[in-house]
DNA sequence: CAACCACTTTACGTTAACGTCAACGTCGTC
DNA sequence: GACGACGTTGACGTTAACGTAAAGTGGTTG
């Protein structure tokens, strides 16, 4: 507390080995530009459980990645809840019963055939887009020529 | 009237060229598995604007196409006012000035931005599946192994 | 020590995308 | 001519996913 040194404590994390790093709310709102409203919500929706010191949350490795994989799935259109169905359960696994694991199975097998069809939709999304501009393109070259 | 003909005025029309045929609301939302509520929605949200015989919506060929884009640009996550957007700009596209052609291009990039991002989401999000599921199998056939 | 962050909880507000219900008109049919 | 299936408008309700404002805590910095 006495010794000047340069122990920030927070600017200290720059170069860890990424295992060890925490991260403060802010930080990770920055990192993934949300505000620190959504993590506490999705924290208040079981999406998160991140360790506490004292009030204040502190945030894993474990915490960030969940939190990737959850944006990630709500980019894919999944709601929430779907999100914590599956993070549930992949927690549960261990130590999960087979009913339990089976249902598992069948909800990716869900999200896979979700992932197939969006896949042919953004092919054929790309499809009209073409159209679309090269439509676009051609009204705008007339003009060019008046 | 008086001629019992099997001329269901509904029924009839199963076998025409495609492009001559109408639709009622209601087949319309049986057809891509919605309520007609959600059909009038899009209307007054400025999707459709099917013609009127009286009260009743009539819907042709165009609309039909309209709404399987809209529902596709739902299940891509874009919101009806992003969809109406694109739509207006597209209608408006023969006599669009080249402000507006403009910016639809940019809408357009956007858009693609936005579909690859999601083909990158969906790999890593197959890929996630693919290691959960295996994992599950894993714990599921020691199981099953007592 | 005062000022200033960054963080906390509580609680009410907001937006998009419909659902639901009431109250009514219009066919075709039994 | 009652009935059922389908259509209409209007209005209010609902859910998910946050936003926003109020009021307080704890650490550091000039």
């Amino acid at each position: 507390m006495s010794t000047p040194k340069p122990e920030a404590t927070l600017a200290l994390n720059g170069s860890l080995p990424r295992h060890r790093r925490t991260y403060s709310i802010g930080e990770l709102a920055r990192m993934f530009e949300v505000t620190p409203r959504t993590i506490r919500f999705y924290e208040q929706e079981g999406l998160l459980a991140p360790e506490r010191r004292g009030q204040t949350r502190i945030y894993h490795e474990k915490d960030r990645v969940r939190l990737k994989l959850t944006l990630r799935g709500k980019r894919l259109g999944f709601s929430l809840a779907e999100i914590r169905e599956v993070i549930e359960m992949y927690d549960a696994m261990p130590d999960g019963n087979a009913r339990q694991l089976r249902r598992l199975l069948e909800i990716l097998a869900d999200k896979r055939n979700n992932m197939e069809r969006q896949l042919e939709d953004i092919r054929l999304m790309q499809r009209e887009l073409d159209d679309v501009e090269t439509r676009a393109r051609e009204v705008l070259e007339r003009l060019g020529h008046h």
